[in-house]
DNA sequence: CGGGTTTGACCAGCGC
DNA sequence: GCGCTGGTCAAACCCG
């Protein structure tokens, strides 16, 4: 299995910040944004979504919708990367936090099943499941190996069900670009170099 | 007692 | 083939 990934998604850009910023916010007030905007040629697969707040408490649904949900200020960049390589695509997404916490509320419920240390980095890796049956979702934290002030968090699937404390925005309008599929092919840059 | 965490062992992929 | 590394497993442990 390769290691390389397609990425897309990733408009690299500023959201308007939060209009109720004094947390914590009942769900219904959350605000909430599409990131779907074309994403910029120059986009690095290095690059993460980057959010700065103290506290995320996002939901992060793809596809075929990808909401945001936070409770604070926000200021943020993202990715997308899909494997290419696995019989089924795996849809990841990882955002990079500016956080004192190491545990980020996101609306699921997750179990911890392993932690690992990480070759040139001093922070460990830690690994968790989503705890509702049935739901393969994973997600990796760990801090950045270049600035511990900031979170790595890396979700790994997507959700087959609601988070159990966010509600979630049926409503909401379906604006996805031809970038934003599941075809890796279809993104003329940045293609894997594997396989 | 049930569910979550810890942690060493194990496994697979990759590069040399 | 071998060693390194990242990811997962599972038994032991912890806690409410």
């Amino acid at each position: 299995m390769s290691t390389s990934y397609s990425s897309f998604l990733a408009p690299v850009m500023d959201y308007p910040a939060n209009p109720n910023p004094n947390p914590p916010l009942p769900p219904h007030q959350h605000f909430h944004q599409n990131i779907l905007d074309p994403f910029p040629a120059e986009f690095q697969l290095s690059d993460y979504l980057m959010l700065d707040a103290d506290i995320l408490m996002g939901l992060l649904m793809i596809p075929p919708r990808l909401s945001i949900v936070w409770s604070h200020r926000s200021s943020f960049k993202c990715k997308k990367e899909v494997k290419k390589d696995k019989a089924e695509v795996a849809h990841r997404v990882a955002f990079r936090t500016k956080s004192d916490l190491e545990i980020m509320d996101d609306g699921f419920k997750w179990r911890k099943y392993g932690k690992k240390s990480v070759k040139n980095s001093p922070n460990p890796r830690n690994y968790y499941k989503c705890s509702t049956g049935g739901c393969n979702v994973k997600k990796r934290v760990e801090r950045d190996r270049e600035d511990s002030r900031y979170v790595i968090t890396t979700y790994d699937g997507v959700h087959n069900h609601e988070s159990p404390c966010v509600v979630y925005y049926n409503q909401m309008p379906l604006m996805v670009p031809d970038g934003w599929t599941l075809q890796a092919s279809s993104f003329p840059h940045h293609s894997s170099s594997s396989s």
